[in-house]
DNA sequence: CCCATATGAGACATTGATGTCTCATTCGCT
DNA sequence: AGCGAATGAGACATCAATGTCTCATATGGG
């Protein structure tokens, strides 16, 4: 009979991806709960949100952790990432947009870690010589959110198939649409 | 002493992409207009974002002329392509992540057109041999998009600088991370 | 089996945004 | 200067979402 927290998160999460404007009252039938008992575990909406970006910030944290960007080469280390943060896209772009509203406020230290991760993974990258240079660190995790986004949402409205989902970002991030030459 | 129409949907195109949610008051301030003004020209805020939709449509379609995306070689079409859009940008991150409430109507069609013309692009590209074949036009043109807001939102934040904008968007999405063999 | 605890349903006041209205004022134009 | 049209300021009712509360009910452990 207890709520499961998890579970109300995760409900939240997904009908939030896809109407970020949803109400409380939405948010807990998704849920299968009252709004009286979502009130009860989350003070308001801003809590719940607040505990959607902890979570998101957890889930990726942990998605790099599994990745080990650290190790191995900077592009398969970029792969695995991805794969690593599938499950946690459509949250992710959720909170990115979410992120625009919080303008004054400063953002959450666990975006800052999780940036500074991603971009000394394509740092190191352009140091062993795999990453182009001119493409700086900032701008390819920057990118990398955009893609997960859009990804997330191609793939929500049937767009894309999710089974190509990663393929897409980590071949277009990674490679380009320009046709390599054969060598 | 007649409005600007032209000016308030700009600056609440300016406003709203950096605050989504910002009040029809907000809005009118930023034009430096009355509410009742404002509420005057556009009768709520529902038709505020509709004829906000209907100028990113319109300067998205523009951009498309002016860009003559239908000639030369189609990686330069591209980047005419992302060169015309930029100003652009951030009215069109505004109305990409706003498409996302629309969930149940259907989408304006000028969408539907530009989507059209862009995919149609890479499609070209594609069977010119210039671009890859196992990146779907579908998804290169959700990737432009993904990318356009993304960068558009790092430079408001100041994490890439304006000048760069257009360098950054067309060389990922053309050349990726890696760097190319020297051949 | 019984009790403590958590939940569901709903009432209620509050808040903030919205849409409408009035009226005085200002601006442009003749 | 004078007229008409548009604006600004503000009052007002309305509406939706929120947050709080009560009470009946169901659940699960002892």
């Amino acid at each position: 009979m207890p709520v499961d927290r998890d579970h109300v998160l995760r409900s939240a999460a997904a009908l939030l991806t896809r109407k970020s404007t949803a109400t409380m009252d939405e948010v807990a039938r998704a849920a299968g709960i009252s709004r009286a008992t979502l009130h009860r575990h989350f003070a308001g909406r801003d809590a719940l949100v607040r505990a959607l970006e902890s979570l998101g910030i957890a889930e990726c944290e942990a998605a790099l952790d599994a990745a080990r960007v650290d190790e191995g080469p900077a592009a398969d280390a970029v792969r695995r990432m991805v794969v690593a943060i599938e499950p946690a896209a459509a949250l992710l772009a959720f909170l990115y947009t979410e992120n625009q509203l919080f303008e004054g406020e400063e953002q959450n230290a666990g975006w800052t870690r999780i940036d500074d991760r991603i971009s000394a993974l394509f740092r190191r990258g352009q140091e062993s010589g795999a990453f182009r240079i001119d493409l700086t660190p900032a701008w390819l995790t920057e990118a990398l959110y955009g893609l997960l986004a859009s990804g997330a949402w191609a793939v929500m409205e049937g767009r894309v198939a999710r089974k190509d989902f990663t393929f897409m970002i980590t071949e277009l991030l990674l490679g380009g649409a320009l046709r390599r030459e054969e060598s």
